[in-house]
DNA sequence: GGTTGACTATATCGAATTGATATATGATAG
DNA sequence: CTATCATATATCAATTCGATATAGTCAACC
């Protein structure tokens, strides 16, 4: 799926920035299983205005930098959800530096382990609390949920951030379970072959 | 993470051509966690091989391209340790059209949703089933796992293995416990407001 | 009181990476 | 008998990332 893709659906909710989309990816609702860095949302969004499928109003701000508020057009409606029946969804893809680098974990300072365990506990953590399907805090991020007229999230969105929080939990449960474990032997290794 | 850098930690374990370097990352134990491209890893190879990290070997075989079978020079390994040492891990990104998707179950048909929730289910049963720490089966594809004299995966690799399989579970585990319910309420949506 | 860093906001650009394609052959399936 | 898949390397256009530039506000810190 590329970034034009992307952009339309996260304009689908409503209008936005360029800046606010890619806060979607970063920290909203969207960010646990997708990203788009701001490289390629800007032209991403030049392009979808070229060819009829958003439109832009530019606000101008006091002190501050103008800003560009993207909408859909009805054409650019319905290109994706035209879009959504008729493609074919790419493999998933998760990949993990840290996940990576405990592959070796026999080679590296135990310590170093222990600290990758804990970072990777510590942003699963962190990710668990920010995806909350019914989280309508205005300080938060911007969602990328859809909300229907009562503002509550929509199934599928409730859906899939459930299913977010059930890995992220996985993963937390996992790690209480056997980091001591993988510590512990491999300290053993170490005492009978150094 | 560069794709130079995880060439040689799939040379870790031992000698492979670059078409081995991309099954580790397609099929084999670093396959949920870690992808890489021929297209990027043969360029990588090439330029491991000028700055002196890695050699190879060229094996003709009848009626069949030569194949250049590289390892790592002991340059090549102590920089691949340095390395371990000195990176900050990236952040972890989990990218998935599907999951994206599914965020617009209610613009969409329900069968196309239901749909997507299987062959989302499918693919994780695929991928729990590769995800083996103790597969020693020599039709499989070739395991990115480092292995001691005696075989059997590191404790590294296990960890990172099972962490793995915890998390298709846990998928897995949620479809089976909110796919139906998901349905129902779309369906319900539906008859409510057409 | 000055500097440092964080946040809003757009934009560009080199570098890295993907995904498709070319080439060549054997094996397997339909 | 033909299509597709697997082995194996290689290249390349298109996409995407990540860093940087610009520019102003605001809060914190020493």
């Amino acid at each position: 799926m590329d970034v034009r893709t992307l952009c339309l659906g996260a304009l689908m909710d409503g209008e936005a920035t360029g800046y606010e989309i890619r806060k979607m990816f970063e920290d909203g609702n969207f960010s646990h299983f997708q990203i788009a860095s701001l490289g390629s949302i800007y032209p991403a969004l030049t392009k979808l205005t070229q060819d009829g499928l958003v439109t832009f109003v530019e606000h101008e701000q006091e002190n501050r930098p103008d800003k560009k508020i993207y909408q859909l057009t009805p054409e650019g409606r319905r290109t994706f959800l035209r879009t959504l029946l008729q493609t074919r969804p790419a493999e998933d893809r998760y990949r993990s530096d840290i996940l990576f680098m405990l592959t070796f974990a026999e080679e590296m300072p135990i310590e170093l382990t222990e600290a990758l365990i804990d970072e990777f506990a510590a942003r699963h953590e962190v990710m668990r609390a920010q995806i909350d399907p019914e989280n309508t805090d205005k300080t938060a991020p911007p969602s990328a949920c859809e909300r229907g007229e009562d503002g509550k999230a929509t199934p599928g969105c409730c859906f899939v951030a459930g299913l977010g929080q059930a890995m992220c939990d996985a993963t937390l449960k996992f790690i209480r379970e056997n980091k001591q474990g993988l510590l512990d032997e491999l300290r053993n290794r170490k005492a009978n072959k150094p």
